[in-house]
DNA sequence: GCGGTTTGGCCAATCGATTGGGCCAATCGA
DNA sequence: TCGATTGGCCCAATCGATTGGCCAAACCGC
């Protein structure tokens, strides 16, 4: 515990002994505002309690207060990678809100293995945080049905599962939103980069793509839905695979995330093509980088910082034991040259 | 405090009432290894006392340990911002480093504000860490030596100043080698993007580039020098003035940061110029989307996972009171095709 | 068989804050 | 005037783990 060697810790003892009170009467003053503040004390001790309180720089330990009070004010984070643009992304709005409350949190990389889930899990607990927010969630769901079942109250962020509470973009409309905007351009053969299948990111942009096609009466190849890991490299290499098939290639790419896309026009260009006016490539999230890219990107924008702030929102409703209901937030198309050359 | 209402916490006590021991008993037979751990108690009664603890799950509680301990196994780290690709990879190596140990991580945004470097870095005191990582050390460190003066372990990482232990790359070199590869290209004419004017990364870039320029016999004009933002959309913004400056437009630029590059990247391609043909850009950290890019981004790569490494391995050894020297981590020069054409 | 050392463990204070209960004196109501 | 409030504060238990002391029994050598 960093101390100042010449400023030593200032308890309520402290601050007790040096106004003649006791602890006690000096912890509800400091402590509550509503009914009992009033009758702790009289308003002259009140003020000198304050007063005395903030000359010394009195600030109450946590672990003190925890152990006592059985909450820690502590949530624990678990995403598959913060170096993933739009995870830390995400987070940055988690931890926004959670400062905002008061709330401090432990966030932990889990690369989207299961055994560095569990073990994260276990050592976030360990911690005894109040509640968990779960940025990496499986389709398959079967670890999180476990820790619902442990009574930790927790939400999912960005992918969703089975009931669980969790707050998403509502990624089928975002494919709706990209599938509507090639359709209009006049696009009849396209392909997706659907990202991970374990990601109901993924999985929905795909969906609400491949559906509103369909209602247009425009098929999309089971070959020309792809999955890739949602990163650059990714998105090059299943692009790779998309210009390696036989028979005429996508006119469209719609990759499930802008850097995907990223890579999908580096493998595009390596063959020759334009991107925009050979083939068009939209992603998604709208990170800030589609804009500044040599040739911009089509993106459909999701909200990601107001997720986080969502995520740890609700979590915190359902830590104070009120209900929760997931959310899904809408995203926008956001056109650029990508698609429209 | 998130608990199984099914399992109640199980403490030390749990364990020392079901073996009919004393808890202090149940805790040196589970605490200590080195010496105490012998004499503590008879090998028969060891293993009881172990057997019991695994199988129903005993976690100390880290509040009453923190609270009798002085100690929280809690390190504070400020970042400017955790979506900046750079800084995220660096905080994946600190908690990397920090999990292995059993230590755990508050990161929080500070967004290079300095009203947001003193209001978190108190909350994180208040938390009572063992120590702190600071990512956004600024060039005045009016702010650092003050939090010297507290008493505070603490170990800056990327940027240094004074002289405040700092794990950084050394960037001097890492702007050498840059100035080389160009040199070697028979660029005489060149521009550099630095970077924000408080960030020593970007001022020791400029300082290694400008300087093996000289050496070389070749002239950086003052002008040729503009500051930005370390993201692609500062890279546009300088590039832009870079290219509304009169007379001859520089035939290389070298950006601080590989963001700042891909921005140029597309000023460039606005104004009609051919990267890697026209006009030589060059990038620094080798960001995992420079490799990928339509145009292969050349870059000096830092060691940002490692650098984050050793600065939490530096943290834990000021923490424990031995003595512990800044580090400078060696770049290297990765060569592609926005430099070649 | 005796003093001395181990062995094996128990006792109790302590870290700092919270909180249900008490207790005394002043004030109030009738 | 006297009992009932209530304002203002103190007491002490408690959260869970750590750790310096202490103590009884067993064991040792001679």
């Amino acid at each position: 515990m960093a101390t100042d060697p010449h400023r030593p810790q200032v308890t309520l003892r402290t601050l007790a002994d040096q106004l003649g009170l006791h602890v006690s009467t000096v912890s509800r003053v400091l402590h509550a505002k509503p009914d009992e503040g009033r009758r702790a004390a009289s308003p002259a001790t009140i003020a000198r309690v304050r007063e005395l309180a903030d000359r010394l720089g009195y600030q109450p330990n946590p672990h003190a207060t925890s152990l006592r009070t059985q909450r820690s004010n502590l949530v624990g984070v678990l995403v598959p990678r913060l170096s993933d643009l739009v995870l830390a992304t995400i987070y940055e709005g988690i931890e926004e809100a959670a400062s905002e409350r008061a709330l401090s949190t432990f966030v932990t990389n889990t690369r989207d293995q299961p055994r560095l889930q569990r073990e994260h899990t276990e050592m976030v607990l360990a911690r005894r945080v109040d509640g968990m927010i779960f940025g990496d969630a499986h389709a398959d769901g079967a670890f999180l049905t476990e820790t619902a079942a442990r009574g930790v109250p927790f939400v999912l962020v960005s992918r969703h599962v089975a009931d669980h509470v969790a707050v998403t973009c509502d990624d089928r409309l975002g494919g709706r939103l990209a599938a509507e905007h090639l359709l209009s351009l006049g696009h009849r053969r396209m392909a997706v980069l659907a990202g991970e299948p374990y990601a109901s990111t993924g999985i929905d942009r795909t969906a609400g793509f491949v559906e509103a096609c369909r209602e247009a009466g425009v098929t999309v190849r089971p070959e020309h839905v792809v999955h890739s890991p949602f990163d650059a490299a990714g998105g090059r290499a299943a692009t790779e695979r998309l210009l390696a098939l036989p028979g005429p290639a996508p006119t469209a790419i719609f990759a499930a995330n802008d850097f995907a896309a990223i890579g999908a026009m580096g493998a595009l260009r390596d063959h020759g093509r334009q991107v925009g006016s050979d083939v068009a490539v939209m992603g998604f999230n709208d990170t800030p980088l589609a804009a500044e890219l040599p040739v911009p990107l089509t993106s459909v924008r999701s909200p990601m910082h107001e997720m986080g702030r969502r995520a740890l929102e609700l979590l915190a409703r359902l830590i104070a034991g009120e209900p929760a209901e997931s959310e899904r937030l809408i995203p926008t198309l956001k056109v650029r040259a990508s698609t429209t050359g």
